[in-house]
DNA sequence: CCAGATTTGCACTCTATGGTGCACTTTAAC
DNA sequence: GTTAAAGTGCACCATAGAGTGCAAATCTGG
C-alpha cells in the first residue's frame, strides 16, 4: 500500500514537471473557458479520463489511476466532477465534440469541390475514413459500446454528436451535388446512409476491433472501391463497366 | 449480507424448479456432448454467463449473479470452469457459435434460389440483418466492443466464428451467381463486403447501439435499399433508372 | 504581499467480490 | 441398493477501490 502510494506520487510529479504524456499536453491547450486556479486541470482529467476508461473499461478504471494519468490528487477530480459516473459522461462528452469536429470538417470539404466528382468523394471519403479508424475514434466507439446499458443516458449525450449530425451533414453535400447535376439521387438521406456504409463498413473486421491499425494504402483501397460502387449507384452518367 | 443470500436462493430454487427464465430452457435442450452428472449444467451456465457478462459488463458482473441466473451453486461454476476469466471466454465461443451458424445457414439460402435475383438477395440480405439485429448479436457485440482491450485474445476466440466466415461464404455465392451470368463481380469478396456493408451499416444508429429494437418494416426498407444500390453497382443488365 | 480559492498527500471507512474449504445432499449408473 | 461423481450451502479470507476528512502547501488576482 505504502509502496503504491510511493510510485503514484513519482508518476504524478513526472508527468506535472515533464508534461510528456499527452494528457498534459492537452491540458496546456485548454486554459481557455473559466480557468480558475492553475492552468485548469480540468481538461486533463478529462483526456486522462477517457485514456484510462477507454483502455481498463469503467469498472477496471480506478478513480487514482486517473488521476496519476492526469498527474493530479484524486481529490482534484472529485472537486470537479464529483463522483466517477458524472467524470465517465464528461469525458465521453468531450471526446464525442472532437470526434464530430473532425468529421464534418472532412464533409463540408465537399463543399466547394469543383473538379471530378469522383475524386472529391474519394478525397472526402478518405477523410472520413481516417477520421472513422483513428485511434481515439476506436477508442470512444468501444467505450461507448461497453458501456451503453449500464449508462443508457449516454445516448442522449453522444445524441447530436455522433454519426447522425455527420450524416445528415452529408446528405446535404450529396443533395446539393445533386442538383447540380453531378449526382442522381432520389433520397439523399438515404445515399449518405449508405455512402457511409460502403465506406466504414469493413473497418470493423479489417482493424480487428480498432485493434490494428490500418496502412493507409489499405484505407484508399477501400474508399476507391465506395466510391466506386456508390457512383455506380449514384452517378449522373451511366459508367463504362469496368 | 443474509438478506442477499436469502433472496439469492429463493431465485435459484425458481430456476431450477421453474425453468422459466430461458437459460433452464436451452440447458434441457443441450444435454447431449459428454453428459454426466445432471442435465449437464455446463449449458446453463454458459447462458447465464452470457447473459449476465452482456448486461452488466465482465467486471460488474459477478459470479454469485450469474450462479443465480444459472439456478446453479457458485461452486458448481468454478468445478465446470476453473475462474471468471474462462466462463467469459467460453461464453463468447458458445454465443458466437450459434450466431455464426444463424448467418451462414442464412446465406446458404442463396445456393439455389433460381427465380429473379433481387428477389433473392432481398430475401436472404433480410434475414442477414434479422440475424445482425438479434438481441443476442448486439449483446455479443457490445461485450466484444467491451472486453476486447482487457482480452485481446477473444479475438482468436471469434477468429472462424465471425462475420469473417459469412462474408466468405457470401462471396462463394455471389461469384457462383455472376458465372451464372445473374451478377456482374470483378471481385467477389469485395462484393460481399460491400453488401453486408449496405445492409447492416446503418443498424448502428437506427438501433441506438441495439438499445432499439426495430420493426421489421424498417429492417425491410433498409434491405431493400441496399439490394437496390448492390444492383445499380453490380447486376448484369443495366437497371432503367428509379 | 495578502486573501481566498485550489490543490495535494495521506489516512481512513465501508462495501463488494473472487475464490476456497468443508460437510452434506442429490443424481446417475451399475 | 450401493457408490462415486456432481452439486449445494455457508462461512471465510484477502484484496481492492470509491469516496471523505483534514491540515498543509500552492497558486492567482489584486
Amino acid at each position: 500500500m505504502v509502496r503504491i502510494r510511493a510510485r503514484t506520487g513519482a508518476v504524478t510529479r513526472a508527468l506535472r514537471y515533464g508534461g510528456a504524456v499527452g494528457a498534459t499536453t492537452a491540458s496546456a491547450a485548454a486554459g481557455g473557458a473559466g480557468s480558475r486556479g492553475r492552468i485548469d486541470k480540468r481538461q486533463a482529467i478529462l483526456d486522462a479520463a477517457f485514456t484510462v476508461f477507454a483502455r481498463e473499461g469503467y469498472a477496471q478504471a480506478t478513480v487514482d489511476a486517473i488521476a496519476a494519468e492526469a498527474g493530479v490528487a484524486k481529490h482534484t477530480i472529485y472537486n470537479h466532477f464529483g463522483d466517477k459516473q458524472t467524470l465517465l459522461r464528461q469525458a465521453i462528452a468531450a471526446e464525442a465534440d472532437r470526434a464530430m469536429a473532425e468529421n464534418l470538417a472532412a464533409v463540408e470539404r465537399l463543399r466547394d469541390h469543383d473538379g471530378d466528382i469522383r475524386v472529391a468523394l474519394e478525397s472526402v471519403g478518405h477523410r472520413l475514413v481516417q477520421c472513422y479508424c483513428d485511434d481515439r475514434s476506436w477508442a470512444l466507439r468501444r467505450l461507448l459500446y461497453a458501456e451503453i446499458s449500464q449508462f443508457p443516458d449516454l445516448l442522449d449525450i453522444i445524441q447530436g454528436r455522433a454519426a447522425n449530425p455527420v450524416t445528415e451533414a452529408l446528405a446535404d453535400r450529396l443533395a446539393r451535388l445533386s442538383l447540380a447535376g453531378r449526382l442522381r439521387i432520389s433520397d439523399p438521406a438515404e445515399a449518405a446512409e449508405q455512402l457511409g456504409a460502403l465506406l466504414t463498413g469493413s473497418m470493423e473486421s479489417r482493424s480487428r476491433l480498432g485493434t490494428r491499425r490500418l496502412p493507409d494504402a489499405e484505407l484508399h483501397s477501400v474508399t476507391r472501391a465506395a466510391v466506386d460502387t456508390f457512383l455506380h449507384a449514384f452517378g449522373a452518367e451511366p459508367p463504362e463497366n469496368t
